[in-house]
DNA sequence: GAACGCTTTGAAAGCGCTTGCAGAAACTAG
DNA sequence: CTAGTTTCTGCAAGCGCTTTCAAAGCGTTC
């Protein structure tokens, strides 16, 4: 043995066993191969010999070491998962969705986050690679199509907020425009005719679709669309109510507002009470995203749901067939709208 | 070579570079140990060499592997860190500071969430053990003293939120008593004197201490303390809502309210806005965490304000060196109140 | 120019587990 | 009871990198 006995009690003393397959074996009196089968169910061994191999783990406490592990098998049973913000309310109840889907199947996420920027995320997904993931999860990223599709080629991705076709390229995505369309129907429904939209970031898919669904909506009721109207938001509260300003500044007069996500929705409410208008009796507000705060803001939020954990899982779960070589299943995630205090009928 | 070639094909393209340390050694004309040397600085090589070794790995772009790189060193350049709800506003601030933290340090956390229950939280450390991390960050554990002594045995812990002395453990704490007492002094400052406090998780020392620390400033204002005045919470929203109904209904006056954490807040202002007790006319409302999101709560917030992602890189600092064998340099956040439009003084 | 003390480098032995191959064992037929 | 199968099981060769040991290279010094 050449690694001097320090270096191996350092290696015990971090990992905490230092019990290897090795160990079992002899303890077991069989040789490490049969162990490895019986540990993975590669092939069959005697009965016997199974119980005497899992009594030596028993008693040994052996756990398998999941570094030598991937090094012989190839596989590192992770997966990396690229968020935006880890912090922020949305990616948070994904990542807890796509933790549960991951984590059952075996295998272990890897979050980093992109902080909303194309290098920053370049570098994340670089770091994942060096990390050798089986494959990647890629929330409303921001690559190009092209990038994504390359990417794809090493790994299996599954990306979700935009729809790219490709190879080991699976989208878990609800179509915002339908959510858009719900919300902006419903206060049209309530009477409200001047409705203001607090868009997202221009540039993506996802935020394009929800101003689609608006103005879809706002056609269907024969309600002309107007650029006077929509202000630029950025998802953040900060975008909001820098947005209803604008909007108010600007002299346009609107009976409700329909901001592109909830946090863009609280800025706005903000805004809106700073200015003496009150929610909903002179402004109604929809949201977008339904998160766990909005049923407790004042007035308690209408928003469009989708159950945002069910996407994570979704994701995690497609991401597993993915890496095993099986087609996901699509799995559609309907979008209803949570009707609370914020909005009301507009009396005519 | 046994290994199949198919084999071999499938793990390149899963890693997306199948160029090893070996292929780069021969492409310089040098031996593997000296790559090895070069790429870890961990002996002296002629100038010529590196330079040769430079260039191959450059047109083979090499990308050293780090499952083996952890195989062979023992090391796995990954922590743990477990959560207890990685969804929540509160962690998910502090997760992105250890990732930022761990980084910029070369390591990977692996985030795990034991959803306040000891048994999910023991079977994620179990997990995280397993997988060979060198080290766990704790964020408010709930697992017995005696249990994270025993694990410091096997890895270095960081904890937050609470003290456990022992070796290989460090504490990144903000002592919580001094933000409870420096909200309730703030109350009492603006003349308030019945000031009721909901209270967090009775098991937590960090709820605790926020408990003690209200009760420190009533006796400094010369107050009683009553239990009247306290009701149960749960540091989230719904729990703040239903304490306020059980405050209320138990025909208590008061004129402020601190809840233990800014959730219990909302879920309080909500539940005083129902009953039509306007904050802060009726009522003044003090917080403590200072959520992002507590800026634009209607009305914002008052909250006692500690930098929750400065105690997530400090966490992770503090994680380095311990595993680095280095005694962490203590780094205390100072606590300090942010004073928004939820409170205004009594008048007299 | 031989002897000596450094520094640089390579060979090779692992790290702990998986797996192809082939021999051993256990059955089934004949 | 032997030949022919069909299961089991062990051997040994890696996976890609680190690290120890010892040999090789170099510059000095007398």
């Amino acid at each position: 043995m050449r690694r001097s006995e320090l270096a191996r009690r350092a290696a015990a003393a971090t990992n905490g066993s230092a019990v290897t397959l090795e160990m079992v074996a002899k303890e077991a009196g069989v040789s490490p191969s049969t162990v490895s089968r019986i540990l993975n169910g590669t092939a069959r061994v005697r009965e016997a010999k199974v119980r005497a191999v899992e009594a030596a783990i028993a008693k040994l406490q052996f756990m398998p070491n999941p570094v030598a592990r991937s090094l012989a098998g190839g596989k590192s049973m992770s997966v990396g998962v690229v968020t935006q913000a880890i912090d922020s309310p949305f990616y948070g109840v994904s990542l807890a969705g796509i933790e549960k889907g991951l984590l059952q199947a075996g295998y272990s996420p890897l979050f980093v986050s992109g902080h909303w920027r194309e290098g920053d995320e370049r570098r994340c997904v670089d770091h994942l690679l060096s990390r050798r993931v089986e494959g990647i999860i890629l929330m409303t990223s921001r690559l190009p199509d092209q990038e994504l599709i390359n990417l794809a080629r090493s790994v299996p991705l599954v990306v979700t907020g935009r729809r790219v076709d490709g190879d080991r390229i699976y989208c878990v995505d609800v179509d915002c425009t339908i959510g858009a369309r719900l919300a902006t129907d419903y206060l049209i429904g309530q009477g409200h005719r001047r409705i203001a939209f607090i868009a997202g970031p221009q540039d993506h898919p996802d935020a394009m679709q929800r101003m689609d669904g608006y103005k879809a909506a706002l056609a269907a009721g024969k309600i002309p669309f107007t650029t006077k109207l929509v202000a630029a938001g950025d998802y953040l509260e900060t975008g909001g109510l820098a947005a209803i300003n604008t909007l108010l500044d600007s002299g346009v007069r609107f009976t409700a507002v329909f901001a592109a996500n909830d946090q863009s929705a609280y800025g706005a409410m903000l805004a809106l009470h700073r200015r003496g208008l009150k929610v909903p009796q002179a402004v109604s507000v929809v949201g977008f995203d339904d998160l766990p705060a909005s049923a407790f803001m004042i007035p308690p939020l209408t928003s469009v749901h989708r159950s945002i954990d069910e996407i994570g899982e979704g994701a995690a779960e497609a991401m597993i067939d993915l890496i095993a070589r099986r087609t996901p299943h699509v799995r559609i995630a309907t979008t209803t709208l949570a009707i609370r205090e914020s909005t009301r009928p507009l009396r005519s």
